[in-house]
DNA sequence: GGGAGCCTACTCGGCCTAAT
DNA sequence: ATTAGGCCGAGTAGGCTCCC
């Protein structure tokens, strides 16, 4: 009897062992059952003899097999044939009273399980814990559906938790109750120092994966989670910078010129002369709590050293892993007491990302304090602007706070793009005159002549003296007639009132997006700050460090005398390096995939962003941005056919190779002027997993939007039946047509196979 | 069934800077 | 000088589909 353990932890080479060990036993069998052996003497051989091999030590490895080898170790059993050859498996086992391997070895681990649970050694093996992720289905949106009261006091609490691990005494918070509107819900403002703003869900609102942005428990307590996490960061950082016996900040800063931070844990360990060990039993007594793994609910590991783990115990909040905690579940009195005893729920259940159609006050890609000025005037941060407020030093709507500031009322903000896009063509078109008349502008010289033209040509073309008059006329007129015009396609078709304008007004912006980028070599660059000093009249050499960030570099230097140089080779926004954030905007907008083109940086030994910063780039910044887009110039286009009874016509696409139909892309295009009026992205999970419902929930929500703005006369579709029942059903009063080109289609199809149609 | 590939979400620590 | 917090990359866990 033996176990054969691998070195990657399969049991093939077990299961092999057993197999082929039982099967020399089975030859026993057979030769017993010449003399005709009765089948009681059999079976009481083959258990005896045979099945021990099978299952020995089972309790190790019977939950880690595949299930082929299951089989293979279940084939020995009917190999048996201890009843005669004619029976089948399942006669054999209920005549001879045996029960199936597998069962025998669900049992015995059953049976293990239950011997040990109250074993003393229980307190070795590492606490059990129920993930609180729905993994299978994760867009399955579970709500939290506490009551309005019990939300408050959820959200409430959980700010006290932070104020108590800030170290504040006074619960400082104040709850504000927004006034009701009728079918938005009710929100609360819980807000101090820390900036928190919590919205919650109205209860009668349904569960729908697009509609308002308001948030779940599930979307905040990730921004808990990360917001305890920075105060119990700063909270270790300021207490070994105080501890007594370790070298003052000042030491730090004057051998680190930046502070504290900056140097590394094995630099701070040593000049603390502190080693690992003794801080390992400083941070972790025998009294300390159990030291969670992580917030996801992760086994419990040694920690290595971290500012986490630095924390003194008395002043480390207790953290817990919660059993499983279903999005119905009211606040207990166990989550009561925890809560107030400064600890957190590892509960973020995961749902799908929402992504509001809301309007920044700020262009996110430039986010300057003089067009946020400029902006506010024009009425377009009416509904965040209290919530701006509260993030103090964000100019930008969308912070790495992931963009927790929403706003459903799409009416509103559909009026203020409208108001910004007039406002900002109105600056324009002044702009423009005066730019006709003083060719040297101050603006323009900042950018050089081949330049401005370019920059022109790609939002309209360069206007002459004459043409300017006009083309300001135009606009003008546009704005009130709503007439088509010719223009450019480079921001759509209807670029009268988009971005795509306003983009020419924010000049910095588009330069910054504009200008020339290359590849350049390292080495090359870094001899340019090697060599000397670049402090004007300083000849000196200088020591130079360097680092990326993204496709960005950043070179600091420091010469002989003591001059300072700080290389970037990005512009900076918001803090955030311009270059990277237009990185990833035109790898997605490209529509390629990320995985291919960091493939090819790595190929080419080109500095790229890495993956997290991508899709951070693409949750926080890009989608928004084309949400924004694309609403204003739905709007926009909606606007030709307000008093018209138009026809459209539907079709999907299944948005993957393969035609997998996870994804489905459905259109609603209108017959006379080719235009979109509608898109709907559908996954297969909004729909449970059936893909032949998609088009229909599709049509759906196209149709519901649609006829709330204009008079739908009639669909063409496919021949769908989902989608026909549905147009009887629902939308009596919509005439469905079928589509030409699908029916000569499959005319066609059917005559070429001589089939009749 | 398992691996590859792609994507999403999160934690954590280093780097850096704004605010006080 | 101190404090607080944002940005970023590295790492981790997992979902989903296709392909072999």
């Amino acid at each position: 009897m033996a176990i054969v353990v691998q070195n990657n932890l399969k049991w093939n080479l077990h299961v092999e062992h057993i197999v082929k060990k039982s099967s020399k036993r089975l030859y026993i069998l057979r030769l017993l059952k010449q003399p005709k052996v009765d089948m009681k003497t059999l079976v009481i051989l083959y258990i005896t003899v045979i099945r021990p091999i099978l299952k020995y030590a089972c309790q190790v490895w019977h939950f880690n097999i595949q299930n082929f080898l299951s089989d293979d170790i279940e084939q020995i059993q009917k190999h048996a044939k201890i009843i005669g050859p004619n029976s089948t498996y399942k006669e054999a086992l209920e005549i001879t009273g045996i029960t199936t391997l597998y069962d025998r070895r669900e049992r015995l681990c059953d049976e293990f399980f239950k011997q040990n649970i109250n074993d003393k050694m229980t307190d070795l093996y590492p606490d059990s814990f129920t993930s609180n992720y729905d993994l299978r289905f994760p867009l399955q949106l579970r709500e939290y559906k506490g009551k309005q009261s019990d939300n408050f006091t959820w959200f409430h609490k959980q700010a006290l938790t932070i104020n108590k691990i800030l170290g504040k005494t006074e619960t400082n918070f104040t709850a504000e109750e927004t006034p009701k509107e009728p079918g938005k819900g009710e929100s609360f403002l819980l807000s101090d120092d820390s900036c928190i703003v919590f919205q919650t869900k109205d209860a009668n609102q349904t569960t729908n994966h697009n509609n308002s942005g308001n948030f779940t428990r599930s979307h905040i307590q990730p921004r808990i989670n990360n917001k305890i996490h920075k105060a119990q960061k700063n909270k270790a950082r300021n207490h070994f910078a105080r501890k007594p016996n370790s070298v003052p900040c000042n030491t730090y800063n004057k051998n680190f010129a930046h502070g504290f931070d900056r140097v590394s844990s094995g630099q701070r360990l040593k000049m603390m002369n502190l080693n690992e060990n003794k801080l390992r039993e400083f941070t972790h007594s025998n009294n300390h709590p159990h030291q969670p793994a992580n917030f996801r609910g992760q086994r419990a590991h040694i920690p290595k050293f971290s500012w986490r783990n630095a924390m003194p115990q008395e002043q480390q909040p207790r953290q817990h892993h919660k059993g499983t905690e279903t999005a119905t579940t009211n606040i207990s009195e166990s989550d009561e007491q925890e809560l107030t005893e400064g600890s957190m729920i590892s509960t973020p259940l995961k749902d799908i990302p929402i992504y509001p159609m809301t309007i920044p006050s700020v262009s996110p890609i430039l986010g300057s304090q003089e067009d946020s000025e400029r902006f506010v005037d024009t009425d377009v941060s009416l509904n965040q602007s209290s919530s701006i407020d509260l993030c103090k030093g964000n100019t930008s709507m969308f912070t790495d706070d992931e963009g927790e500031i929403t706003d459903d009322n799409s009416s509103e903000e559909d009026i203020s793009l409208h108001d910004l896009t007039k406002s900002i063509l109105e600056e324009l078109n002044a702009e423009q005159e005066d730019m006709t008349r003083q060719s040297d502008s101050d603006v323009m010289n900042e950018i050089s002549d081949d330049e401005s033209v370019g920059l022109a040509d790609d939002i309209f073309e360069m206007v002459t003296e004459e043409d300017a008059e006009h083309e300001t006329d135009d606009m003008n007129l546009q704005q009130q007639s709503h007439s088509t015009t010719e223009c450019t396609d480079t921001f759509g078709p209807h670029c009268r009132f988009t971005r795509g304008d306003e983009v020419y007004s924010m000049k910095k912006e588009y330069k910054m997006v504009k200008e020339k980028k290359f590849v350049c070599s390292l080495d090359l660059l870094l001899q340019i700050f090697q060599s000397r000093c670049q402090t004007p009249g300083c000849t000196a050499e200088s020591q130079i460090q360097y680092h990326f960030i993204g496709v960005t570099v950043v070179i600091n230097s420091v010469c002989s005398e003591g001059h300072k140089y700080r290389f970037c080779s990005s512009p900076q926004v918001n803090n955030i390096y311009a270059n990277n954030l237009q990185a990833a905007t035109s790898l997605m907008f490209s529509g390629n995939q990320f995985s291919k083109i960091e493939r090819m940086a790595k190929f080419f030994n080109l500095e790229f962003l890495s993956s997290s910063t991508y899709y951070r780039f693409q949750r926080l910044y890009l989608i928004p941005e084309i949400n924004e887009w694309w609403s204003g110039m739905r709007k926009e286009i909606l606007v030709e056919f307000a008093d018209k009874e138009i026809v459209v016509g539907g079709d999907g696409q299944c948005d993957s190779p393969g035609f997998n139909a996870k994804n489905l892309c459905y259109f609603i295009m209108e017959e006379s002027t080719n235009h979109i009026l509608d898109v709907e992205v559908m996954d297969k999970r909004h729909v449970g997993l059936v893909s032949t419902n998609m088009e229909k929930e599709a049509v759906q929500r196209c149709l519901d939007r649609l006829t709330k703005e204009v008079n739908v006369g009639q669909l063409v579709t496919d021949a769908s039946t989902t989608v026909k029942a549905l147009l009887e059903t629902r939308y009596d009063n919509i005439v469905h047509s079928l589509d030409v080109w699908h029916k000569a289609k499959s005319i066609k199809k059917c005559l070429t196979k001589d089939l009749p149609v």
